[in-house]
DNA sequence: CTAGGGTTAG
């Protein structure tokens, strides 16, 4: 164990073309002690004017990141100065249409379209796109308005706009909505309806296990004048495998494909999904059955076989596939590596993960972002820091750019380690390089921000998010209930769980347990009564089908 | 159109 701690440094030494400078801020932030128990504040806090309570600890902001998170906090929508006077336009009508869609509930798709009315707004496709984007969990605002801009005298939707309207509809189990939408995209001007709109259709049905009816809408396909063809085969079974299902993939499989003709690709899925759930033989067999096709196994094929060995943690396996491939002339590539990597990483095998890096290096593959990340991962996960931030500054010398993964991986190691000056900085640097931050960017971040008690940085993460067109999920919630419950703020849990219902979210049955028992704990019985009745709402709602 | 990244809390 410690001989092989002791190679890592120098491994890692020789990898770094560049050394790191002690002088990056990053890395000085990276080790500099934020010492959250110290009694002495370190000197450049500075106290917010705002009161606040004697359980939160709002006062620490630091001093150059202040006025973002200020600019955040008491203005989430600022408006963009903008020169020209037609984008002025736009970004004023998508400022004022979400504070409007925004301002009440609305009970009917009816009651939005009326609130539009009263106001002139001008109707882009740009528009409608940001709004159906920052929306996308809102039923009833983003299906009225869609439902109104439809019908404005010199607009048209877009197949484009269809296609993100059937799929939000699809997101939100509103699949009876969403036929509606596609059949009526089958009445308007051929190239509405596509391949694309029911790939979308056939994903959200898989996704929410109605396999059979993603099934039907493919054996549909002709009826709405989409070819039934090797492609669309394979999004079908792709679609039934993601949505857990390998078993309706195989069935599929057997019943066209003696209609239909199958390439490699059509194996692969199949091999995939085998691999999901951990039945080698039937991979294996797949495998067979592909060559008698006429189709050699490729690197797709043993990635899968090797990615289910990751996940079981059967290294052995992982290298005596990695030697089957080469053995039948498939060399592993960069996908291949970083999936081992990154399973070395989680399984606390650092140095195995370097010596894997390394030969990749030497079999001449050129490290990518997400090679970056697993290493950025596994340093993180070892506790090495310094080394974790060496590899992120490495990047950009050696033309790597870093992509959404590799920030959310640095924010998750600094949230992990309570550096939250540094975890915001890099948050800060993704919309300087316009990498755009994802929600899972932000469920570290709020997650330390809830652990810590900082509810004015936890406020700005929120304004922050929502002003990047994204809506708090059922995971995101859970981690801002859980994470304030925690910190024992049960009217802030109380609120963000009305948040979640409101938006027709469906809460998961430990948040609730956990709220309600905490409730009850401290005797706050009337809140605890509030949180039943929403869940009773919610219950009444998926039971009655309604809106 | 097929294989890799991040992920609550218990």
């Amino acid at each position: 164990m410690l001989s092989k701690f002791r190679s890592v440094p120098s491994i890692c030494n020789g990898l770094l073309v560049h050394r790191f400078i002690n002088t990056n801020p990053l890395c000085t932030m990276l080790h500099h002690q934020d010492s959250p128990q110290s009694p002495e504040l370190p000197p450049w806090v500075k106290f917010s004017d705002t009161p606040s309570s004697p359980d939160t600890n709002d006062d620490f902001v630091i001093p150059s990141l202040a006025p973002w998170v200020d600019a955040h906090v008491f203005n989430p929508h600022p408006t963009k100065p903008i020169n020209q006077s037609s984008m002025l336009n736009n970004e004023d009508g998508v400022e004022a249409i979400t504070t409007l869609l925004k301002k009440q509930p609305y009970l009917s798709f009816d009651q939005v379209a009326q609130a539009l009315d009263a106001h002139g707004f001008q109707v882009s496709a740009a528009l409608v796109q940001q709004i159906l984007k920052r929306f996308s969990n809102d039923l009833i605002p983003v299906f009225g308005f869609f439902k109104w801009a439809k019908s404005q005298t010199g607009y048209v939707h877009s197949p484009e706009l269809f296609n993100c309207m059937v799929d939000i509809l699809g997101k939100l189990k509103r699949f009876d909505l969403m036929w509606d939408l596609v059949k009526e995209m089958a009445k308007l001007d051929s190239g509405y309806l596509t391949l694309g709109t029911m790939v979308k259709v056939m994903r959200r049905l898989s996704k929410n296990r109605k396999h059979e009816e993603a099934i039907e809408a493919f054996r549909g396909l002709e009826d709405f004048g989409v070819d039934k063809d090797t492609k669309a085969l394979n999004l079908l079974m792709d679609a039934l495998v993601k949505g857990d299902s390998i078993e309706h993939a195989q069935n599929v499989f057997l019943e066209f494909k003696t209609s239909i003709s199958l390439n490699s690709y059509s194996f692969n899925i199949l091999i995939h999904g085998w691999c999901k759930v951990g039945n080698f033989d039937m991979a294996r067999k797949t495998m067979e059955n592909m060559k008698e096709h006429g189709f050699n196994p490729d690197v797709f094929s043993y990635t899968s076989l090797i990615e289910a060995h990751c996940r079981d943690k059967d290294f052995r396996k992982v290298y005596q596939v990695l030697e089957e491939m080469k053995g039948n002339g498939c060399n592993p590539n960069a996908v291949t590596y970083t999936t081992v990597m990154l399973a070395l990483g989680k399984a606390g095998q650092l140095s195995e993960a370097m010596e894997l890096y390394m030969k990749m290096s030497s079999d001449g593959i050129v490290a990518d972002a997400p090679v970056y990340s697993a290493l950025i991962f596994s340093l993180g996960k070892a506790g090495r820091l310094k080394d974790a931030c060496d590899v992120f500054d490495d990047m950009p010398k050696q033309g790597v750019v870093r992509d959404v993964v590799t920030y959310n991986t640095m924010i998750s190691i600094a949230c992990a380690h309570s550096k939250e000056e540094t975890a915001l900085r890099l948050l800060k640097e993704m919309g300087e390089v316009s990498c755009k931050p994802k929600l899972e960017t932000y469920h570290p971040l709020l997650k330390m921000c809830c652990k810590k008690k900082r509810m004015k940085v936890l406020k700005f993460l929120l304004a922050h998010m929502f002003q990047n067109d994204l809506s708090p999920d059922v995971g995101t919630y859970c981690i801002l209930v859980h994470g304030v419950c925690k910190s024992g703020k049960l009217d802030v849990a109380c609120s963000f769980f009305e948040d979640m219902v409101l938006q027709g979210l469906t809460p998961k049955d430990s948040t609730v347990k956990l709220l309600v028992g905490e409730l009850e704990s401290k005797g706050m019985l009337k809140e605890k009564e509030h949180v039943e009745n929403l869940m009773a709402r919610v219950t009444h709602k998926q039971n009655a089908g309604l809106v």
